[in-house]
RNA sequence: UGCCGGAUAGUUCAACUGGCGGAACGCCUGACUCUGGAUCAGGAGGCUCUAGGUUCGAGCCCUAGUCCGGCAGCCA
């Protein structure tokens, strides 16, 4: 889109309306009548914590919902006691609330509606569409048949009415053991379709329910009650991810054979991303096996995690409209959540000037004991951030990679007799090298340009390279944790025979380092975002404190003088014939 | 070997429903710059999975294939 005026800053305000076969669907359902309005909910189970592929889900529910004026609930799908818990209702609220999905009072438990489900499960036994099973598990699993088999008619299938009434009554009433009976709808055990075959309604489980208690011994089975939850809220538009289509002819089964109100369930492909993985199970397997923190570890695509790591909603929330919406199983590169996020902090982080791999730099024509305070520009994309004071001194220290001693060609920065210019100070030339007996370089002799204080020459000679500085007096030491990819392959389960996704674990994926940090980061909060100048942009840790500043590397800046070098190491040549 | 989906640039998505295949990210060039950042300008990159068919015209419709994903929990 090359025509967007530069001039809106965020046009935030005006919600406008994405296009993809999702939303195609929903304008063609408000202009047939099929619906009035538009209403979404997300209902994650509350069994695990949220990571970045929810996030799209919630964006897809909830950015719909807003684009078209709709209304947005957040429901728990709490059916089954035995894997839900309070504190995962807690996370997901917590995550939820900091994208920035408003759900408004509409705050919903599928448990809540158990009295209804329990009340509508009569009617189909009423139609005889249900009957009470007496089948063990592993009975009902011989008898379901194969993908090319048909299956087996349970020998229940056939009992009256009236007895499954009753059975049901008492299996509610919890005179059964555990798996002793189920409720199953009455449909055809030879469709093509396994889910068809008879499915489970409820099962008999003598669980407490984190929210339910001891009230209920039968649970509903998802199909059983996502229907009827969604039917229930007034939900139009159901929206879920792929592995449930061939849920939806079941879902349209009971809605239709109760006869009450029908929403539309579409599904969509979930997010894969490269160099991770995106799953409970291994999650659980990387925090067990201490290969990461816990789960808000900065390197796991968990919410918690990405926010911890210093992505912001907004960044995220951008992420996915670029991802878009189809049904194509696809993998997205984590470079396009880098660039989001990265585009959202230029904008808005505070610039400081830290070094990560310190040199010593002594300015020797400059009086020692002497400093002086200079103005640097807190955030040069939004001038309205002001400026700081920066201390400067005698005794500073660089980056050692701004240092070549034999300078490469391309290489602009400092070399012996070479000028640059100290970010927001003075142009320095590099008079001598010091060495230590290794030969090692330990320390540079330079001499500074009082005429260019502030960074201008006055006779208008130009530098070809700003590197940043601190003053060694006045820096503050500062703990970083510099991340890479969690995993060394794309798809981490591309591992050797004999080997799993845990082999393929990046062993730099965290690096614990420490910096020289100019004294304004003292104050820093956890969560505060910073660009260290060219280097990348960083986030006060959650564990930060003012006598242990610890932060994040959210991500580097784009660096092209890498670039140049790599591609000049490359033995890639090609020698053209005349 | 049954059923349901899917396949368009390196990647993720578009293509006004049958009318000259575009964008973003990535990559390459250049301009500008007190961040080798940002910004701006330009460029490379496609037998639209294959083979037939319908049509004046097919990425889109039809037929037959190929490849990929999902489905045989009393999980969601």
């Amino acid at each position: 889109m090359n025509d967007t005026p530069d001039l809106s800053i965020d046009n935030d305000d005006s919600v406008e309306v994405q296009s993809d076969f999702i939303r195609d669907a929903i304008k063609e359902d408000l202009r047939t009548g099929r619906f009035t309005k538009v209403h979404t909910r997300f209902p994650p189970e509350p069994n695990a914590y949220l990571h970045i592929g929810h996030a799209k889900a919630i964006w897809i529910d909830y950015g719909i919902a807003e684009e078209f004026g709709g209304k947005f609930n957040l429901r728990f799908d709490d059916t089954n006691p035995m894997r839900e818990e309070q504190e995962f209702v807690d996370s997901i609220i917590e995550d939820v609330k900091w994208l920035g999905a408003d759900w408004e009072d509409r705050l919903f438990f599928g448990s809540d509606y158990f009295e209804q489900m329990y009340e509508l499960a009569f009617v189909l036994i009423n139609k005889g569409k249900a009957y009470v099973c007496d089948l063990s598990p592993e009975e009902m699993i011989e008898m379901r048949g194969t993908p090319t088999e048909p299956g087996i008619d349970s020998p229940y299938r056939n009992r009256s009415i009236e007895e499954n009434i009753d059975l049901f009554r008492r299996m509610k009433e919890g005179e059964f053991p555990d798996g002793a009976r189920t409720l199953r709808a009455k449909i055809d055990m030879a469709s093509p379709n396994l889910l068809m075959r008879d499915p489970a309604m409820y099962r008999i489980r003598h669980a407490e329910h984190h929210r339910q208690g001891n009230k209920w011994c039968i649970y509903p089975m998802y199909d059983w009650a996502h229907g009827l939850e969604d039917s229930i809220e007034g939900i139009t538009h159901s929206l879920c991810s792929l592995e449930y289509e061939n849920h939806r002819p079941l879902y349209d089964w009971f809605l239709d054979e109760l006869e009450i109100y029908h929403p539309r369930q579409i599904e969509f492909a979930r997010l894969n991303m490269s160099y991770t993985v995106m799953s409970k199970r291994r999650f659980i397997e990387l925090v067990d096996g201490k290969h990461v923190d816990g789960y808000d570890d900065p390197r796991l695509p968990t919410l918690a995690g990405m926010r911890r790591r210093g992505y912001t909603p907004k960044s995220i929330y951008e992420f996915c409209k670029r991802i878009g919406v189809a049904k194509t199983n696809s993998v997205v590169d984590p470079a396009v959540l880098e660039n989001c996020i990265r585009e959202d902090l230029n904008k808005h982080a505070q610039r400081l000037m830290a070094v990560m791999n310190p040199l010593k730099v002594v300015i020797t024509n400059y009086p020692e004991d002497e400093y002086e305070e200079l103005d640097a520009v807190n955030n040069p994309e939004d001038l309205d951030a002001g400026t700081r004071k920066v201390p400067f001194g005698r005794e500073l220290y660089i980056e050692q990679d701004d240092f070549r001693e034999d300078p490469p060609p391309k290489y602009f920065r400092l070399s012996p007799g070479r000028e640059v210019r100290l970010r927001y100070a003075y142009f320095i030339k590099c008079e001598k090298v010091i060495k230590d007996a290794d030969g090692n370089i330990v320390e540079l002799h330079c001499t500074y340009d009082p005429e260019t204080r502030g960074g201008n020459a006055p006779d208008g000679r130009k530098v070809k390279a700003t590197i940043h500085w601190v003053s060694a007096k006045h820096a503050i030491e500062a703990e970083t944790r510099l991340y890479e990819h969690l995993f060394t392959k794309p798809n981490p389960d591309d591992a050797p025979d004999g080997e799993d996704y845990i082999s393929n674990l990046n062993p730099h994926s965290l690096e614990i380092g420490s910096c020289f940090i100019e004294p304004y980061a003292a104050e820093t909060k956890p969560g505060d975002k910073f660009q260290f100048e060219r280097v990348g942009y960083f986030c006060t840790d959650t564990t930060s404190t003012p006598h242990k500043l610890v932060f994040n590397r959210t991500v580097t800046l784009r660096d092209t003088w890498a670039k140049i070098e790599k591609s000049a190491k490359s033995p890639n040549q090609f020698i053209l014939q005349p």
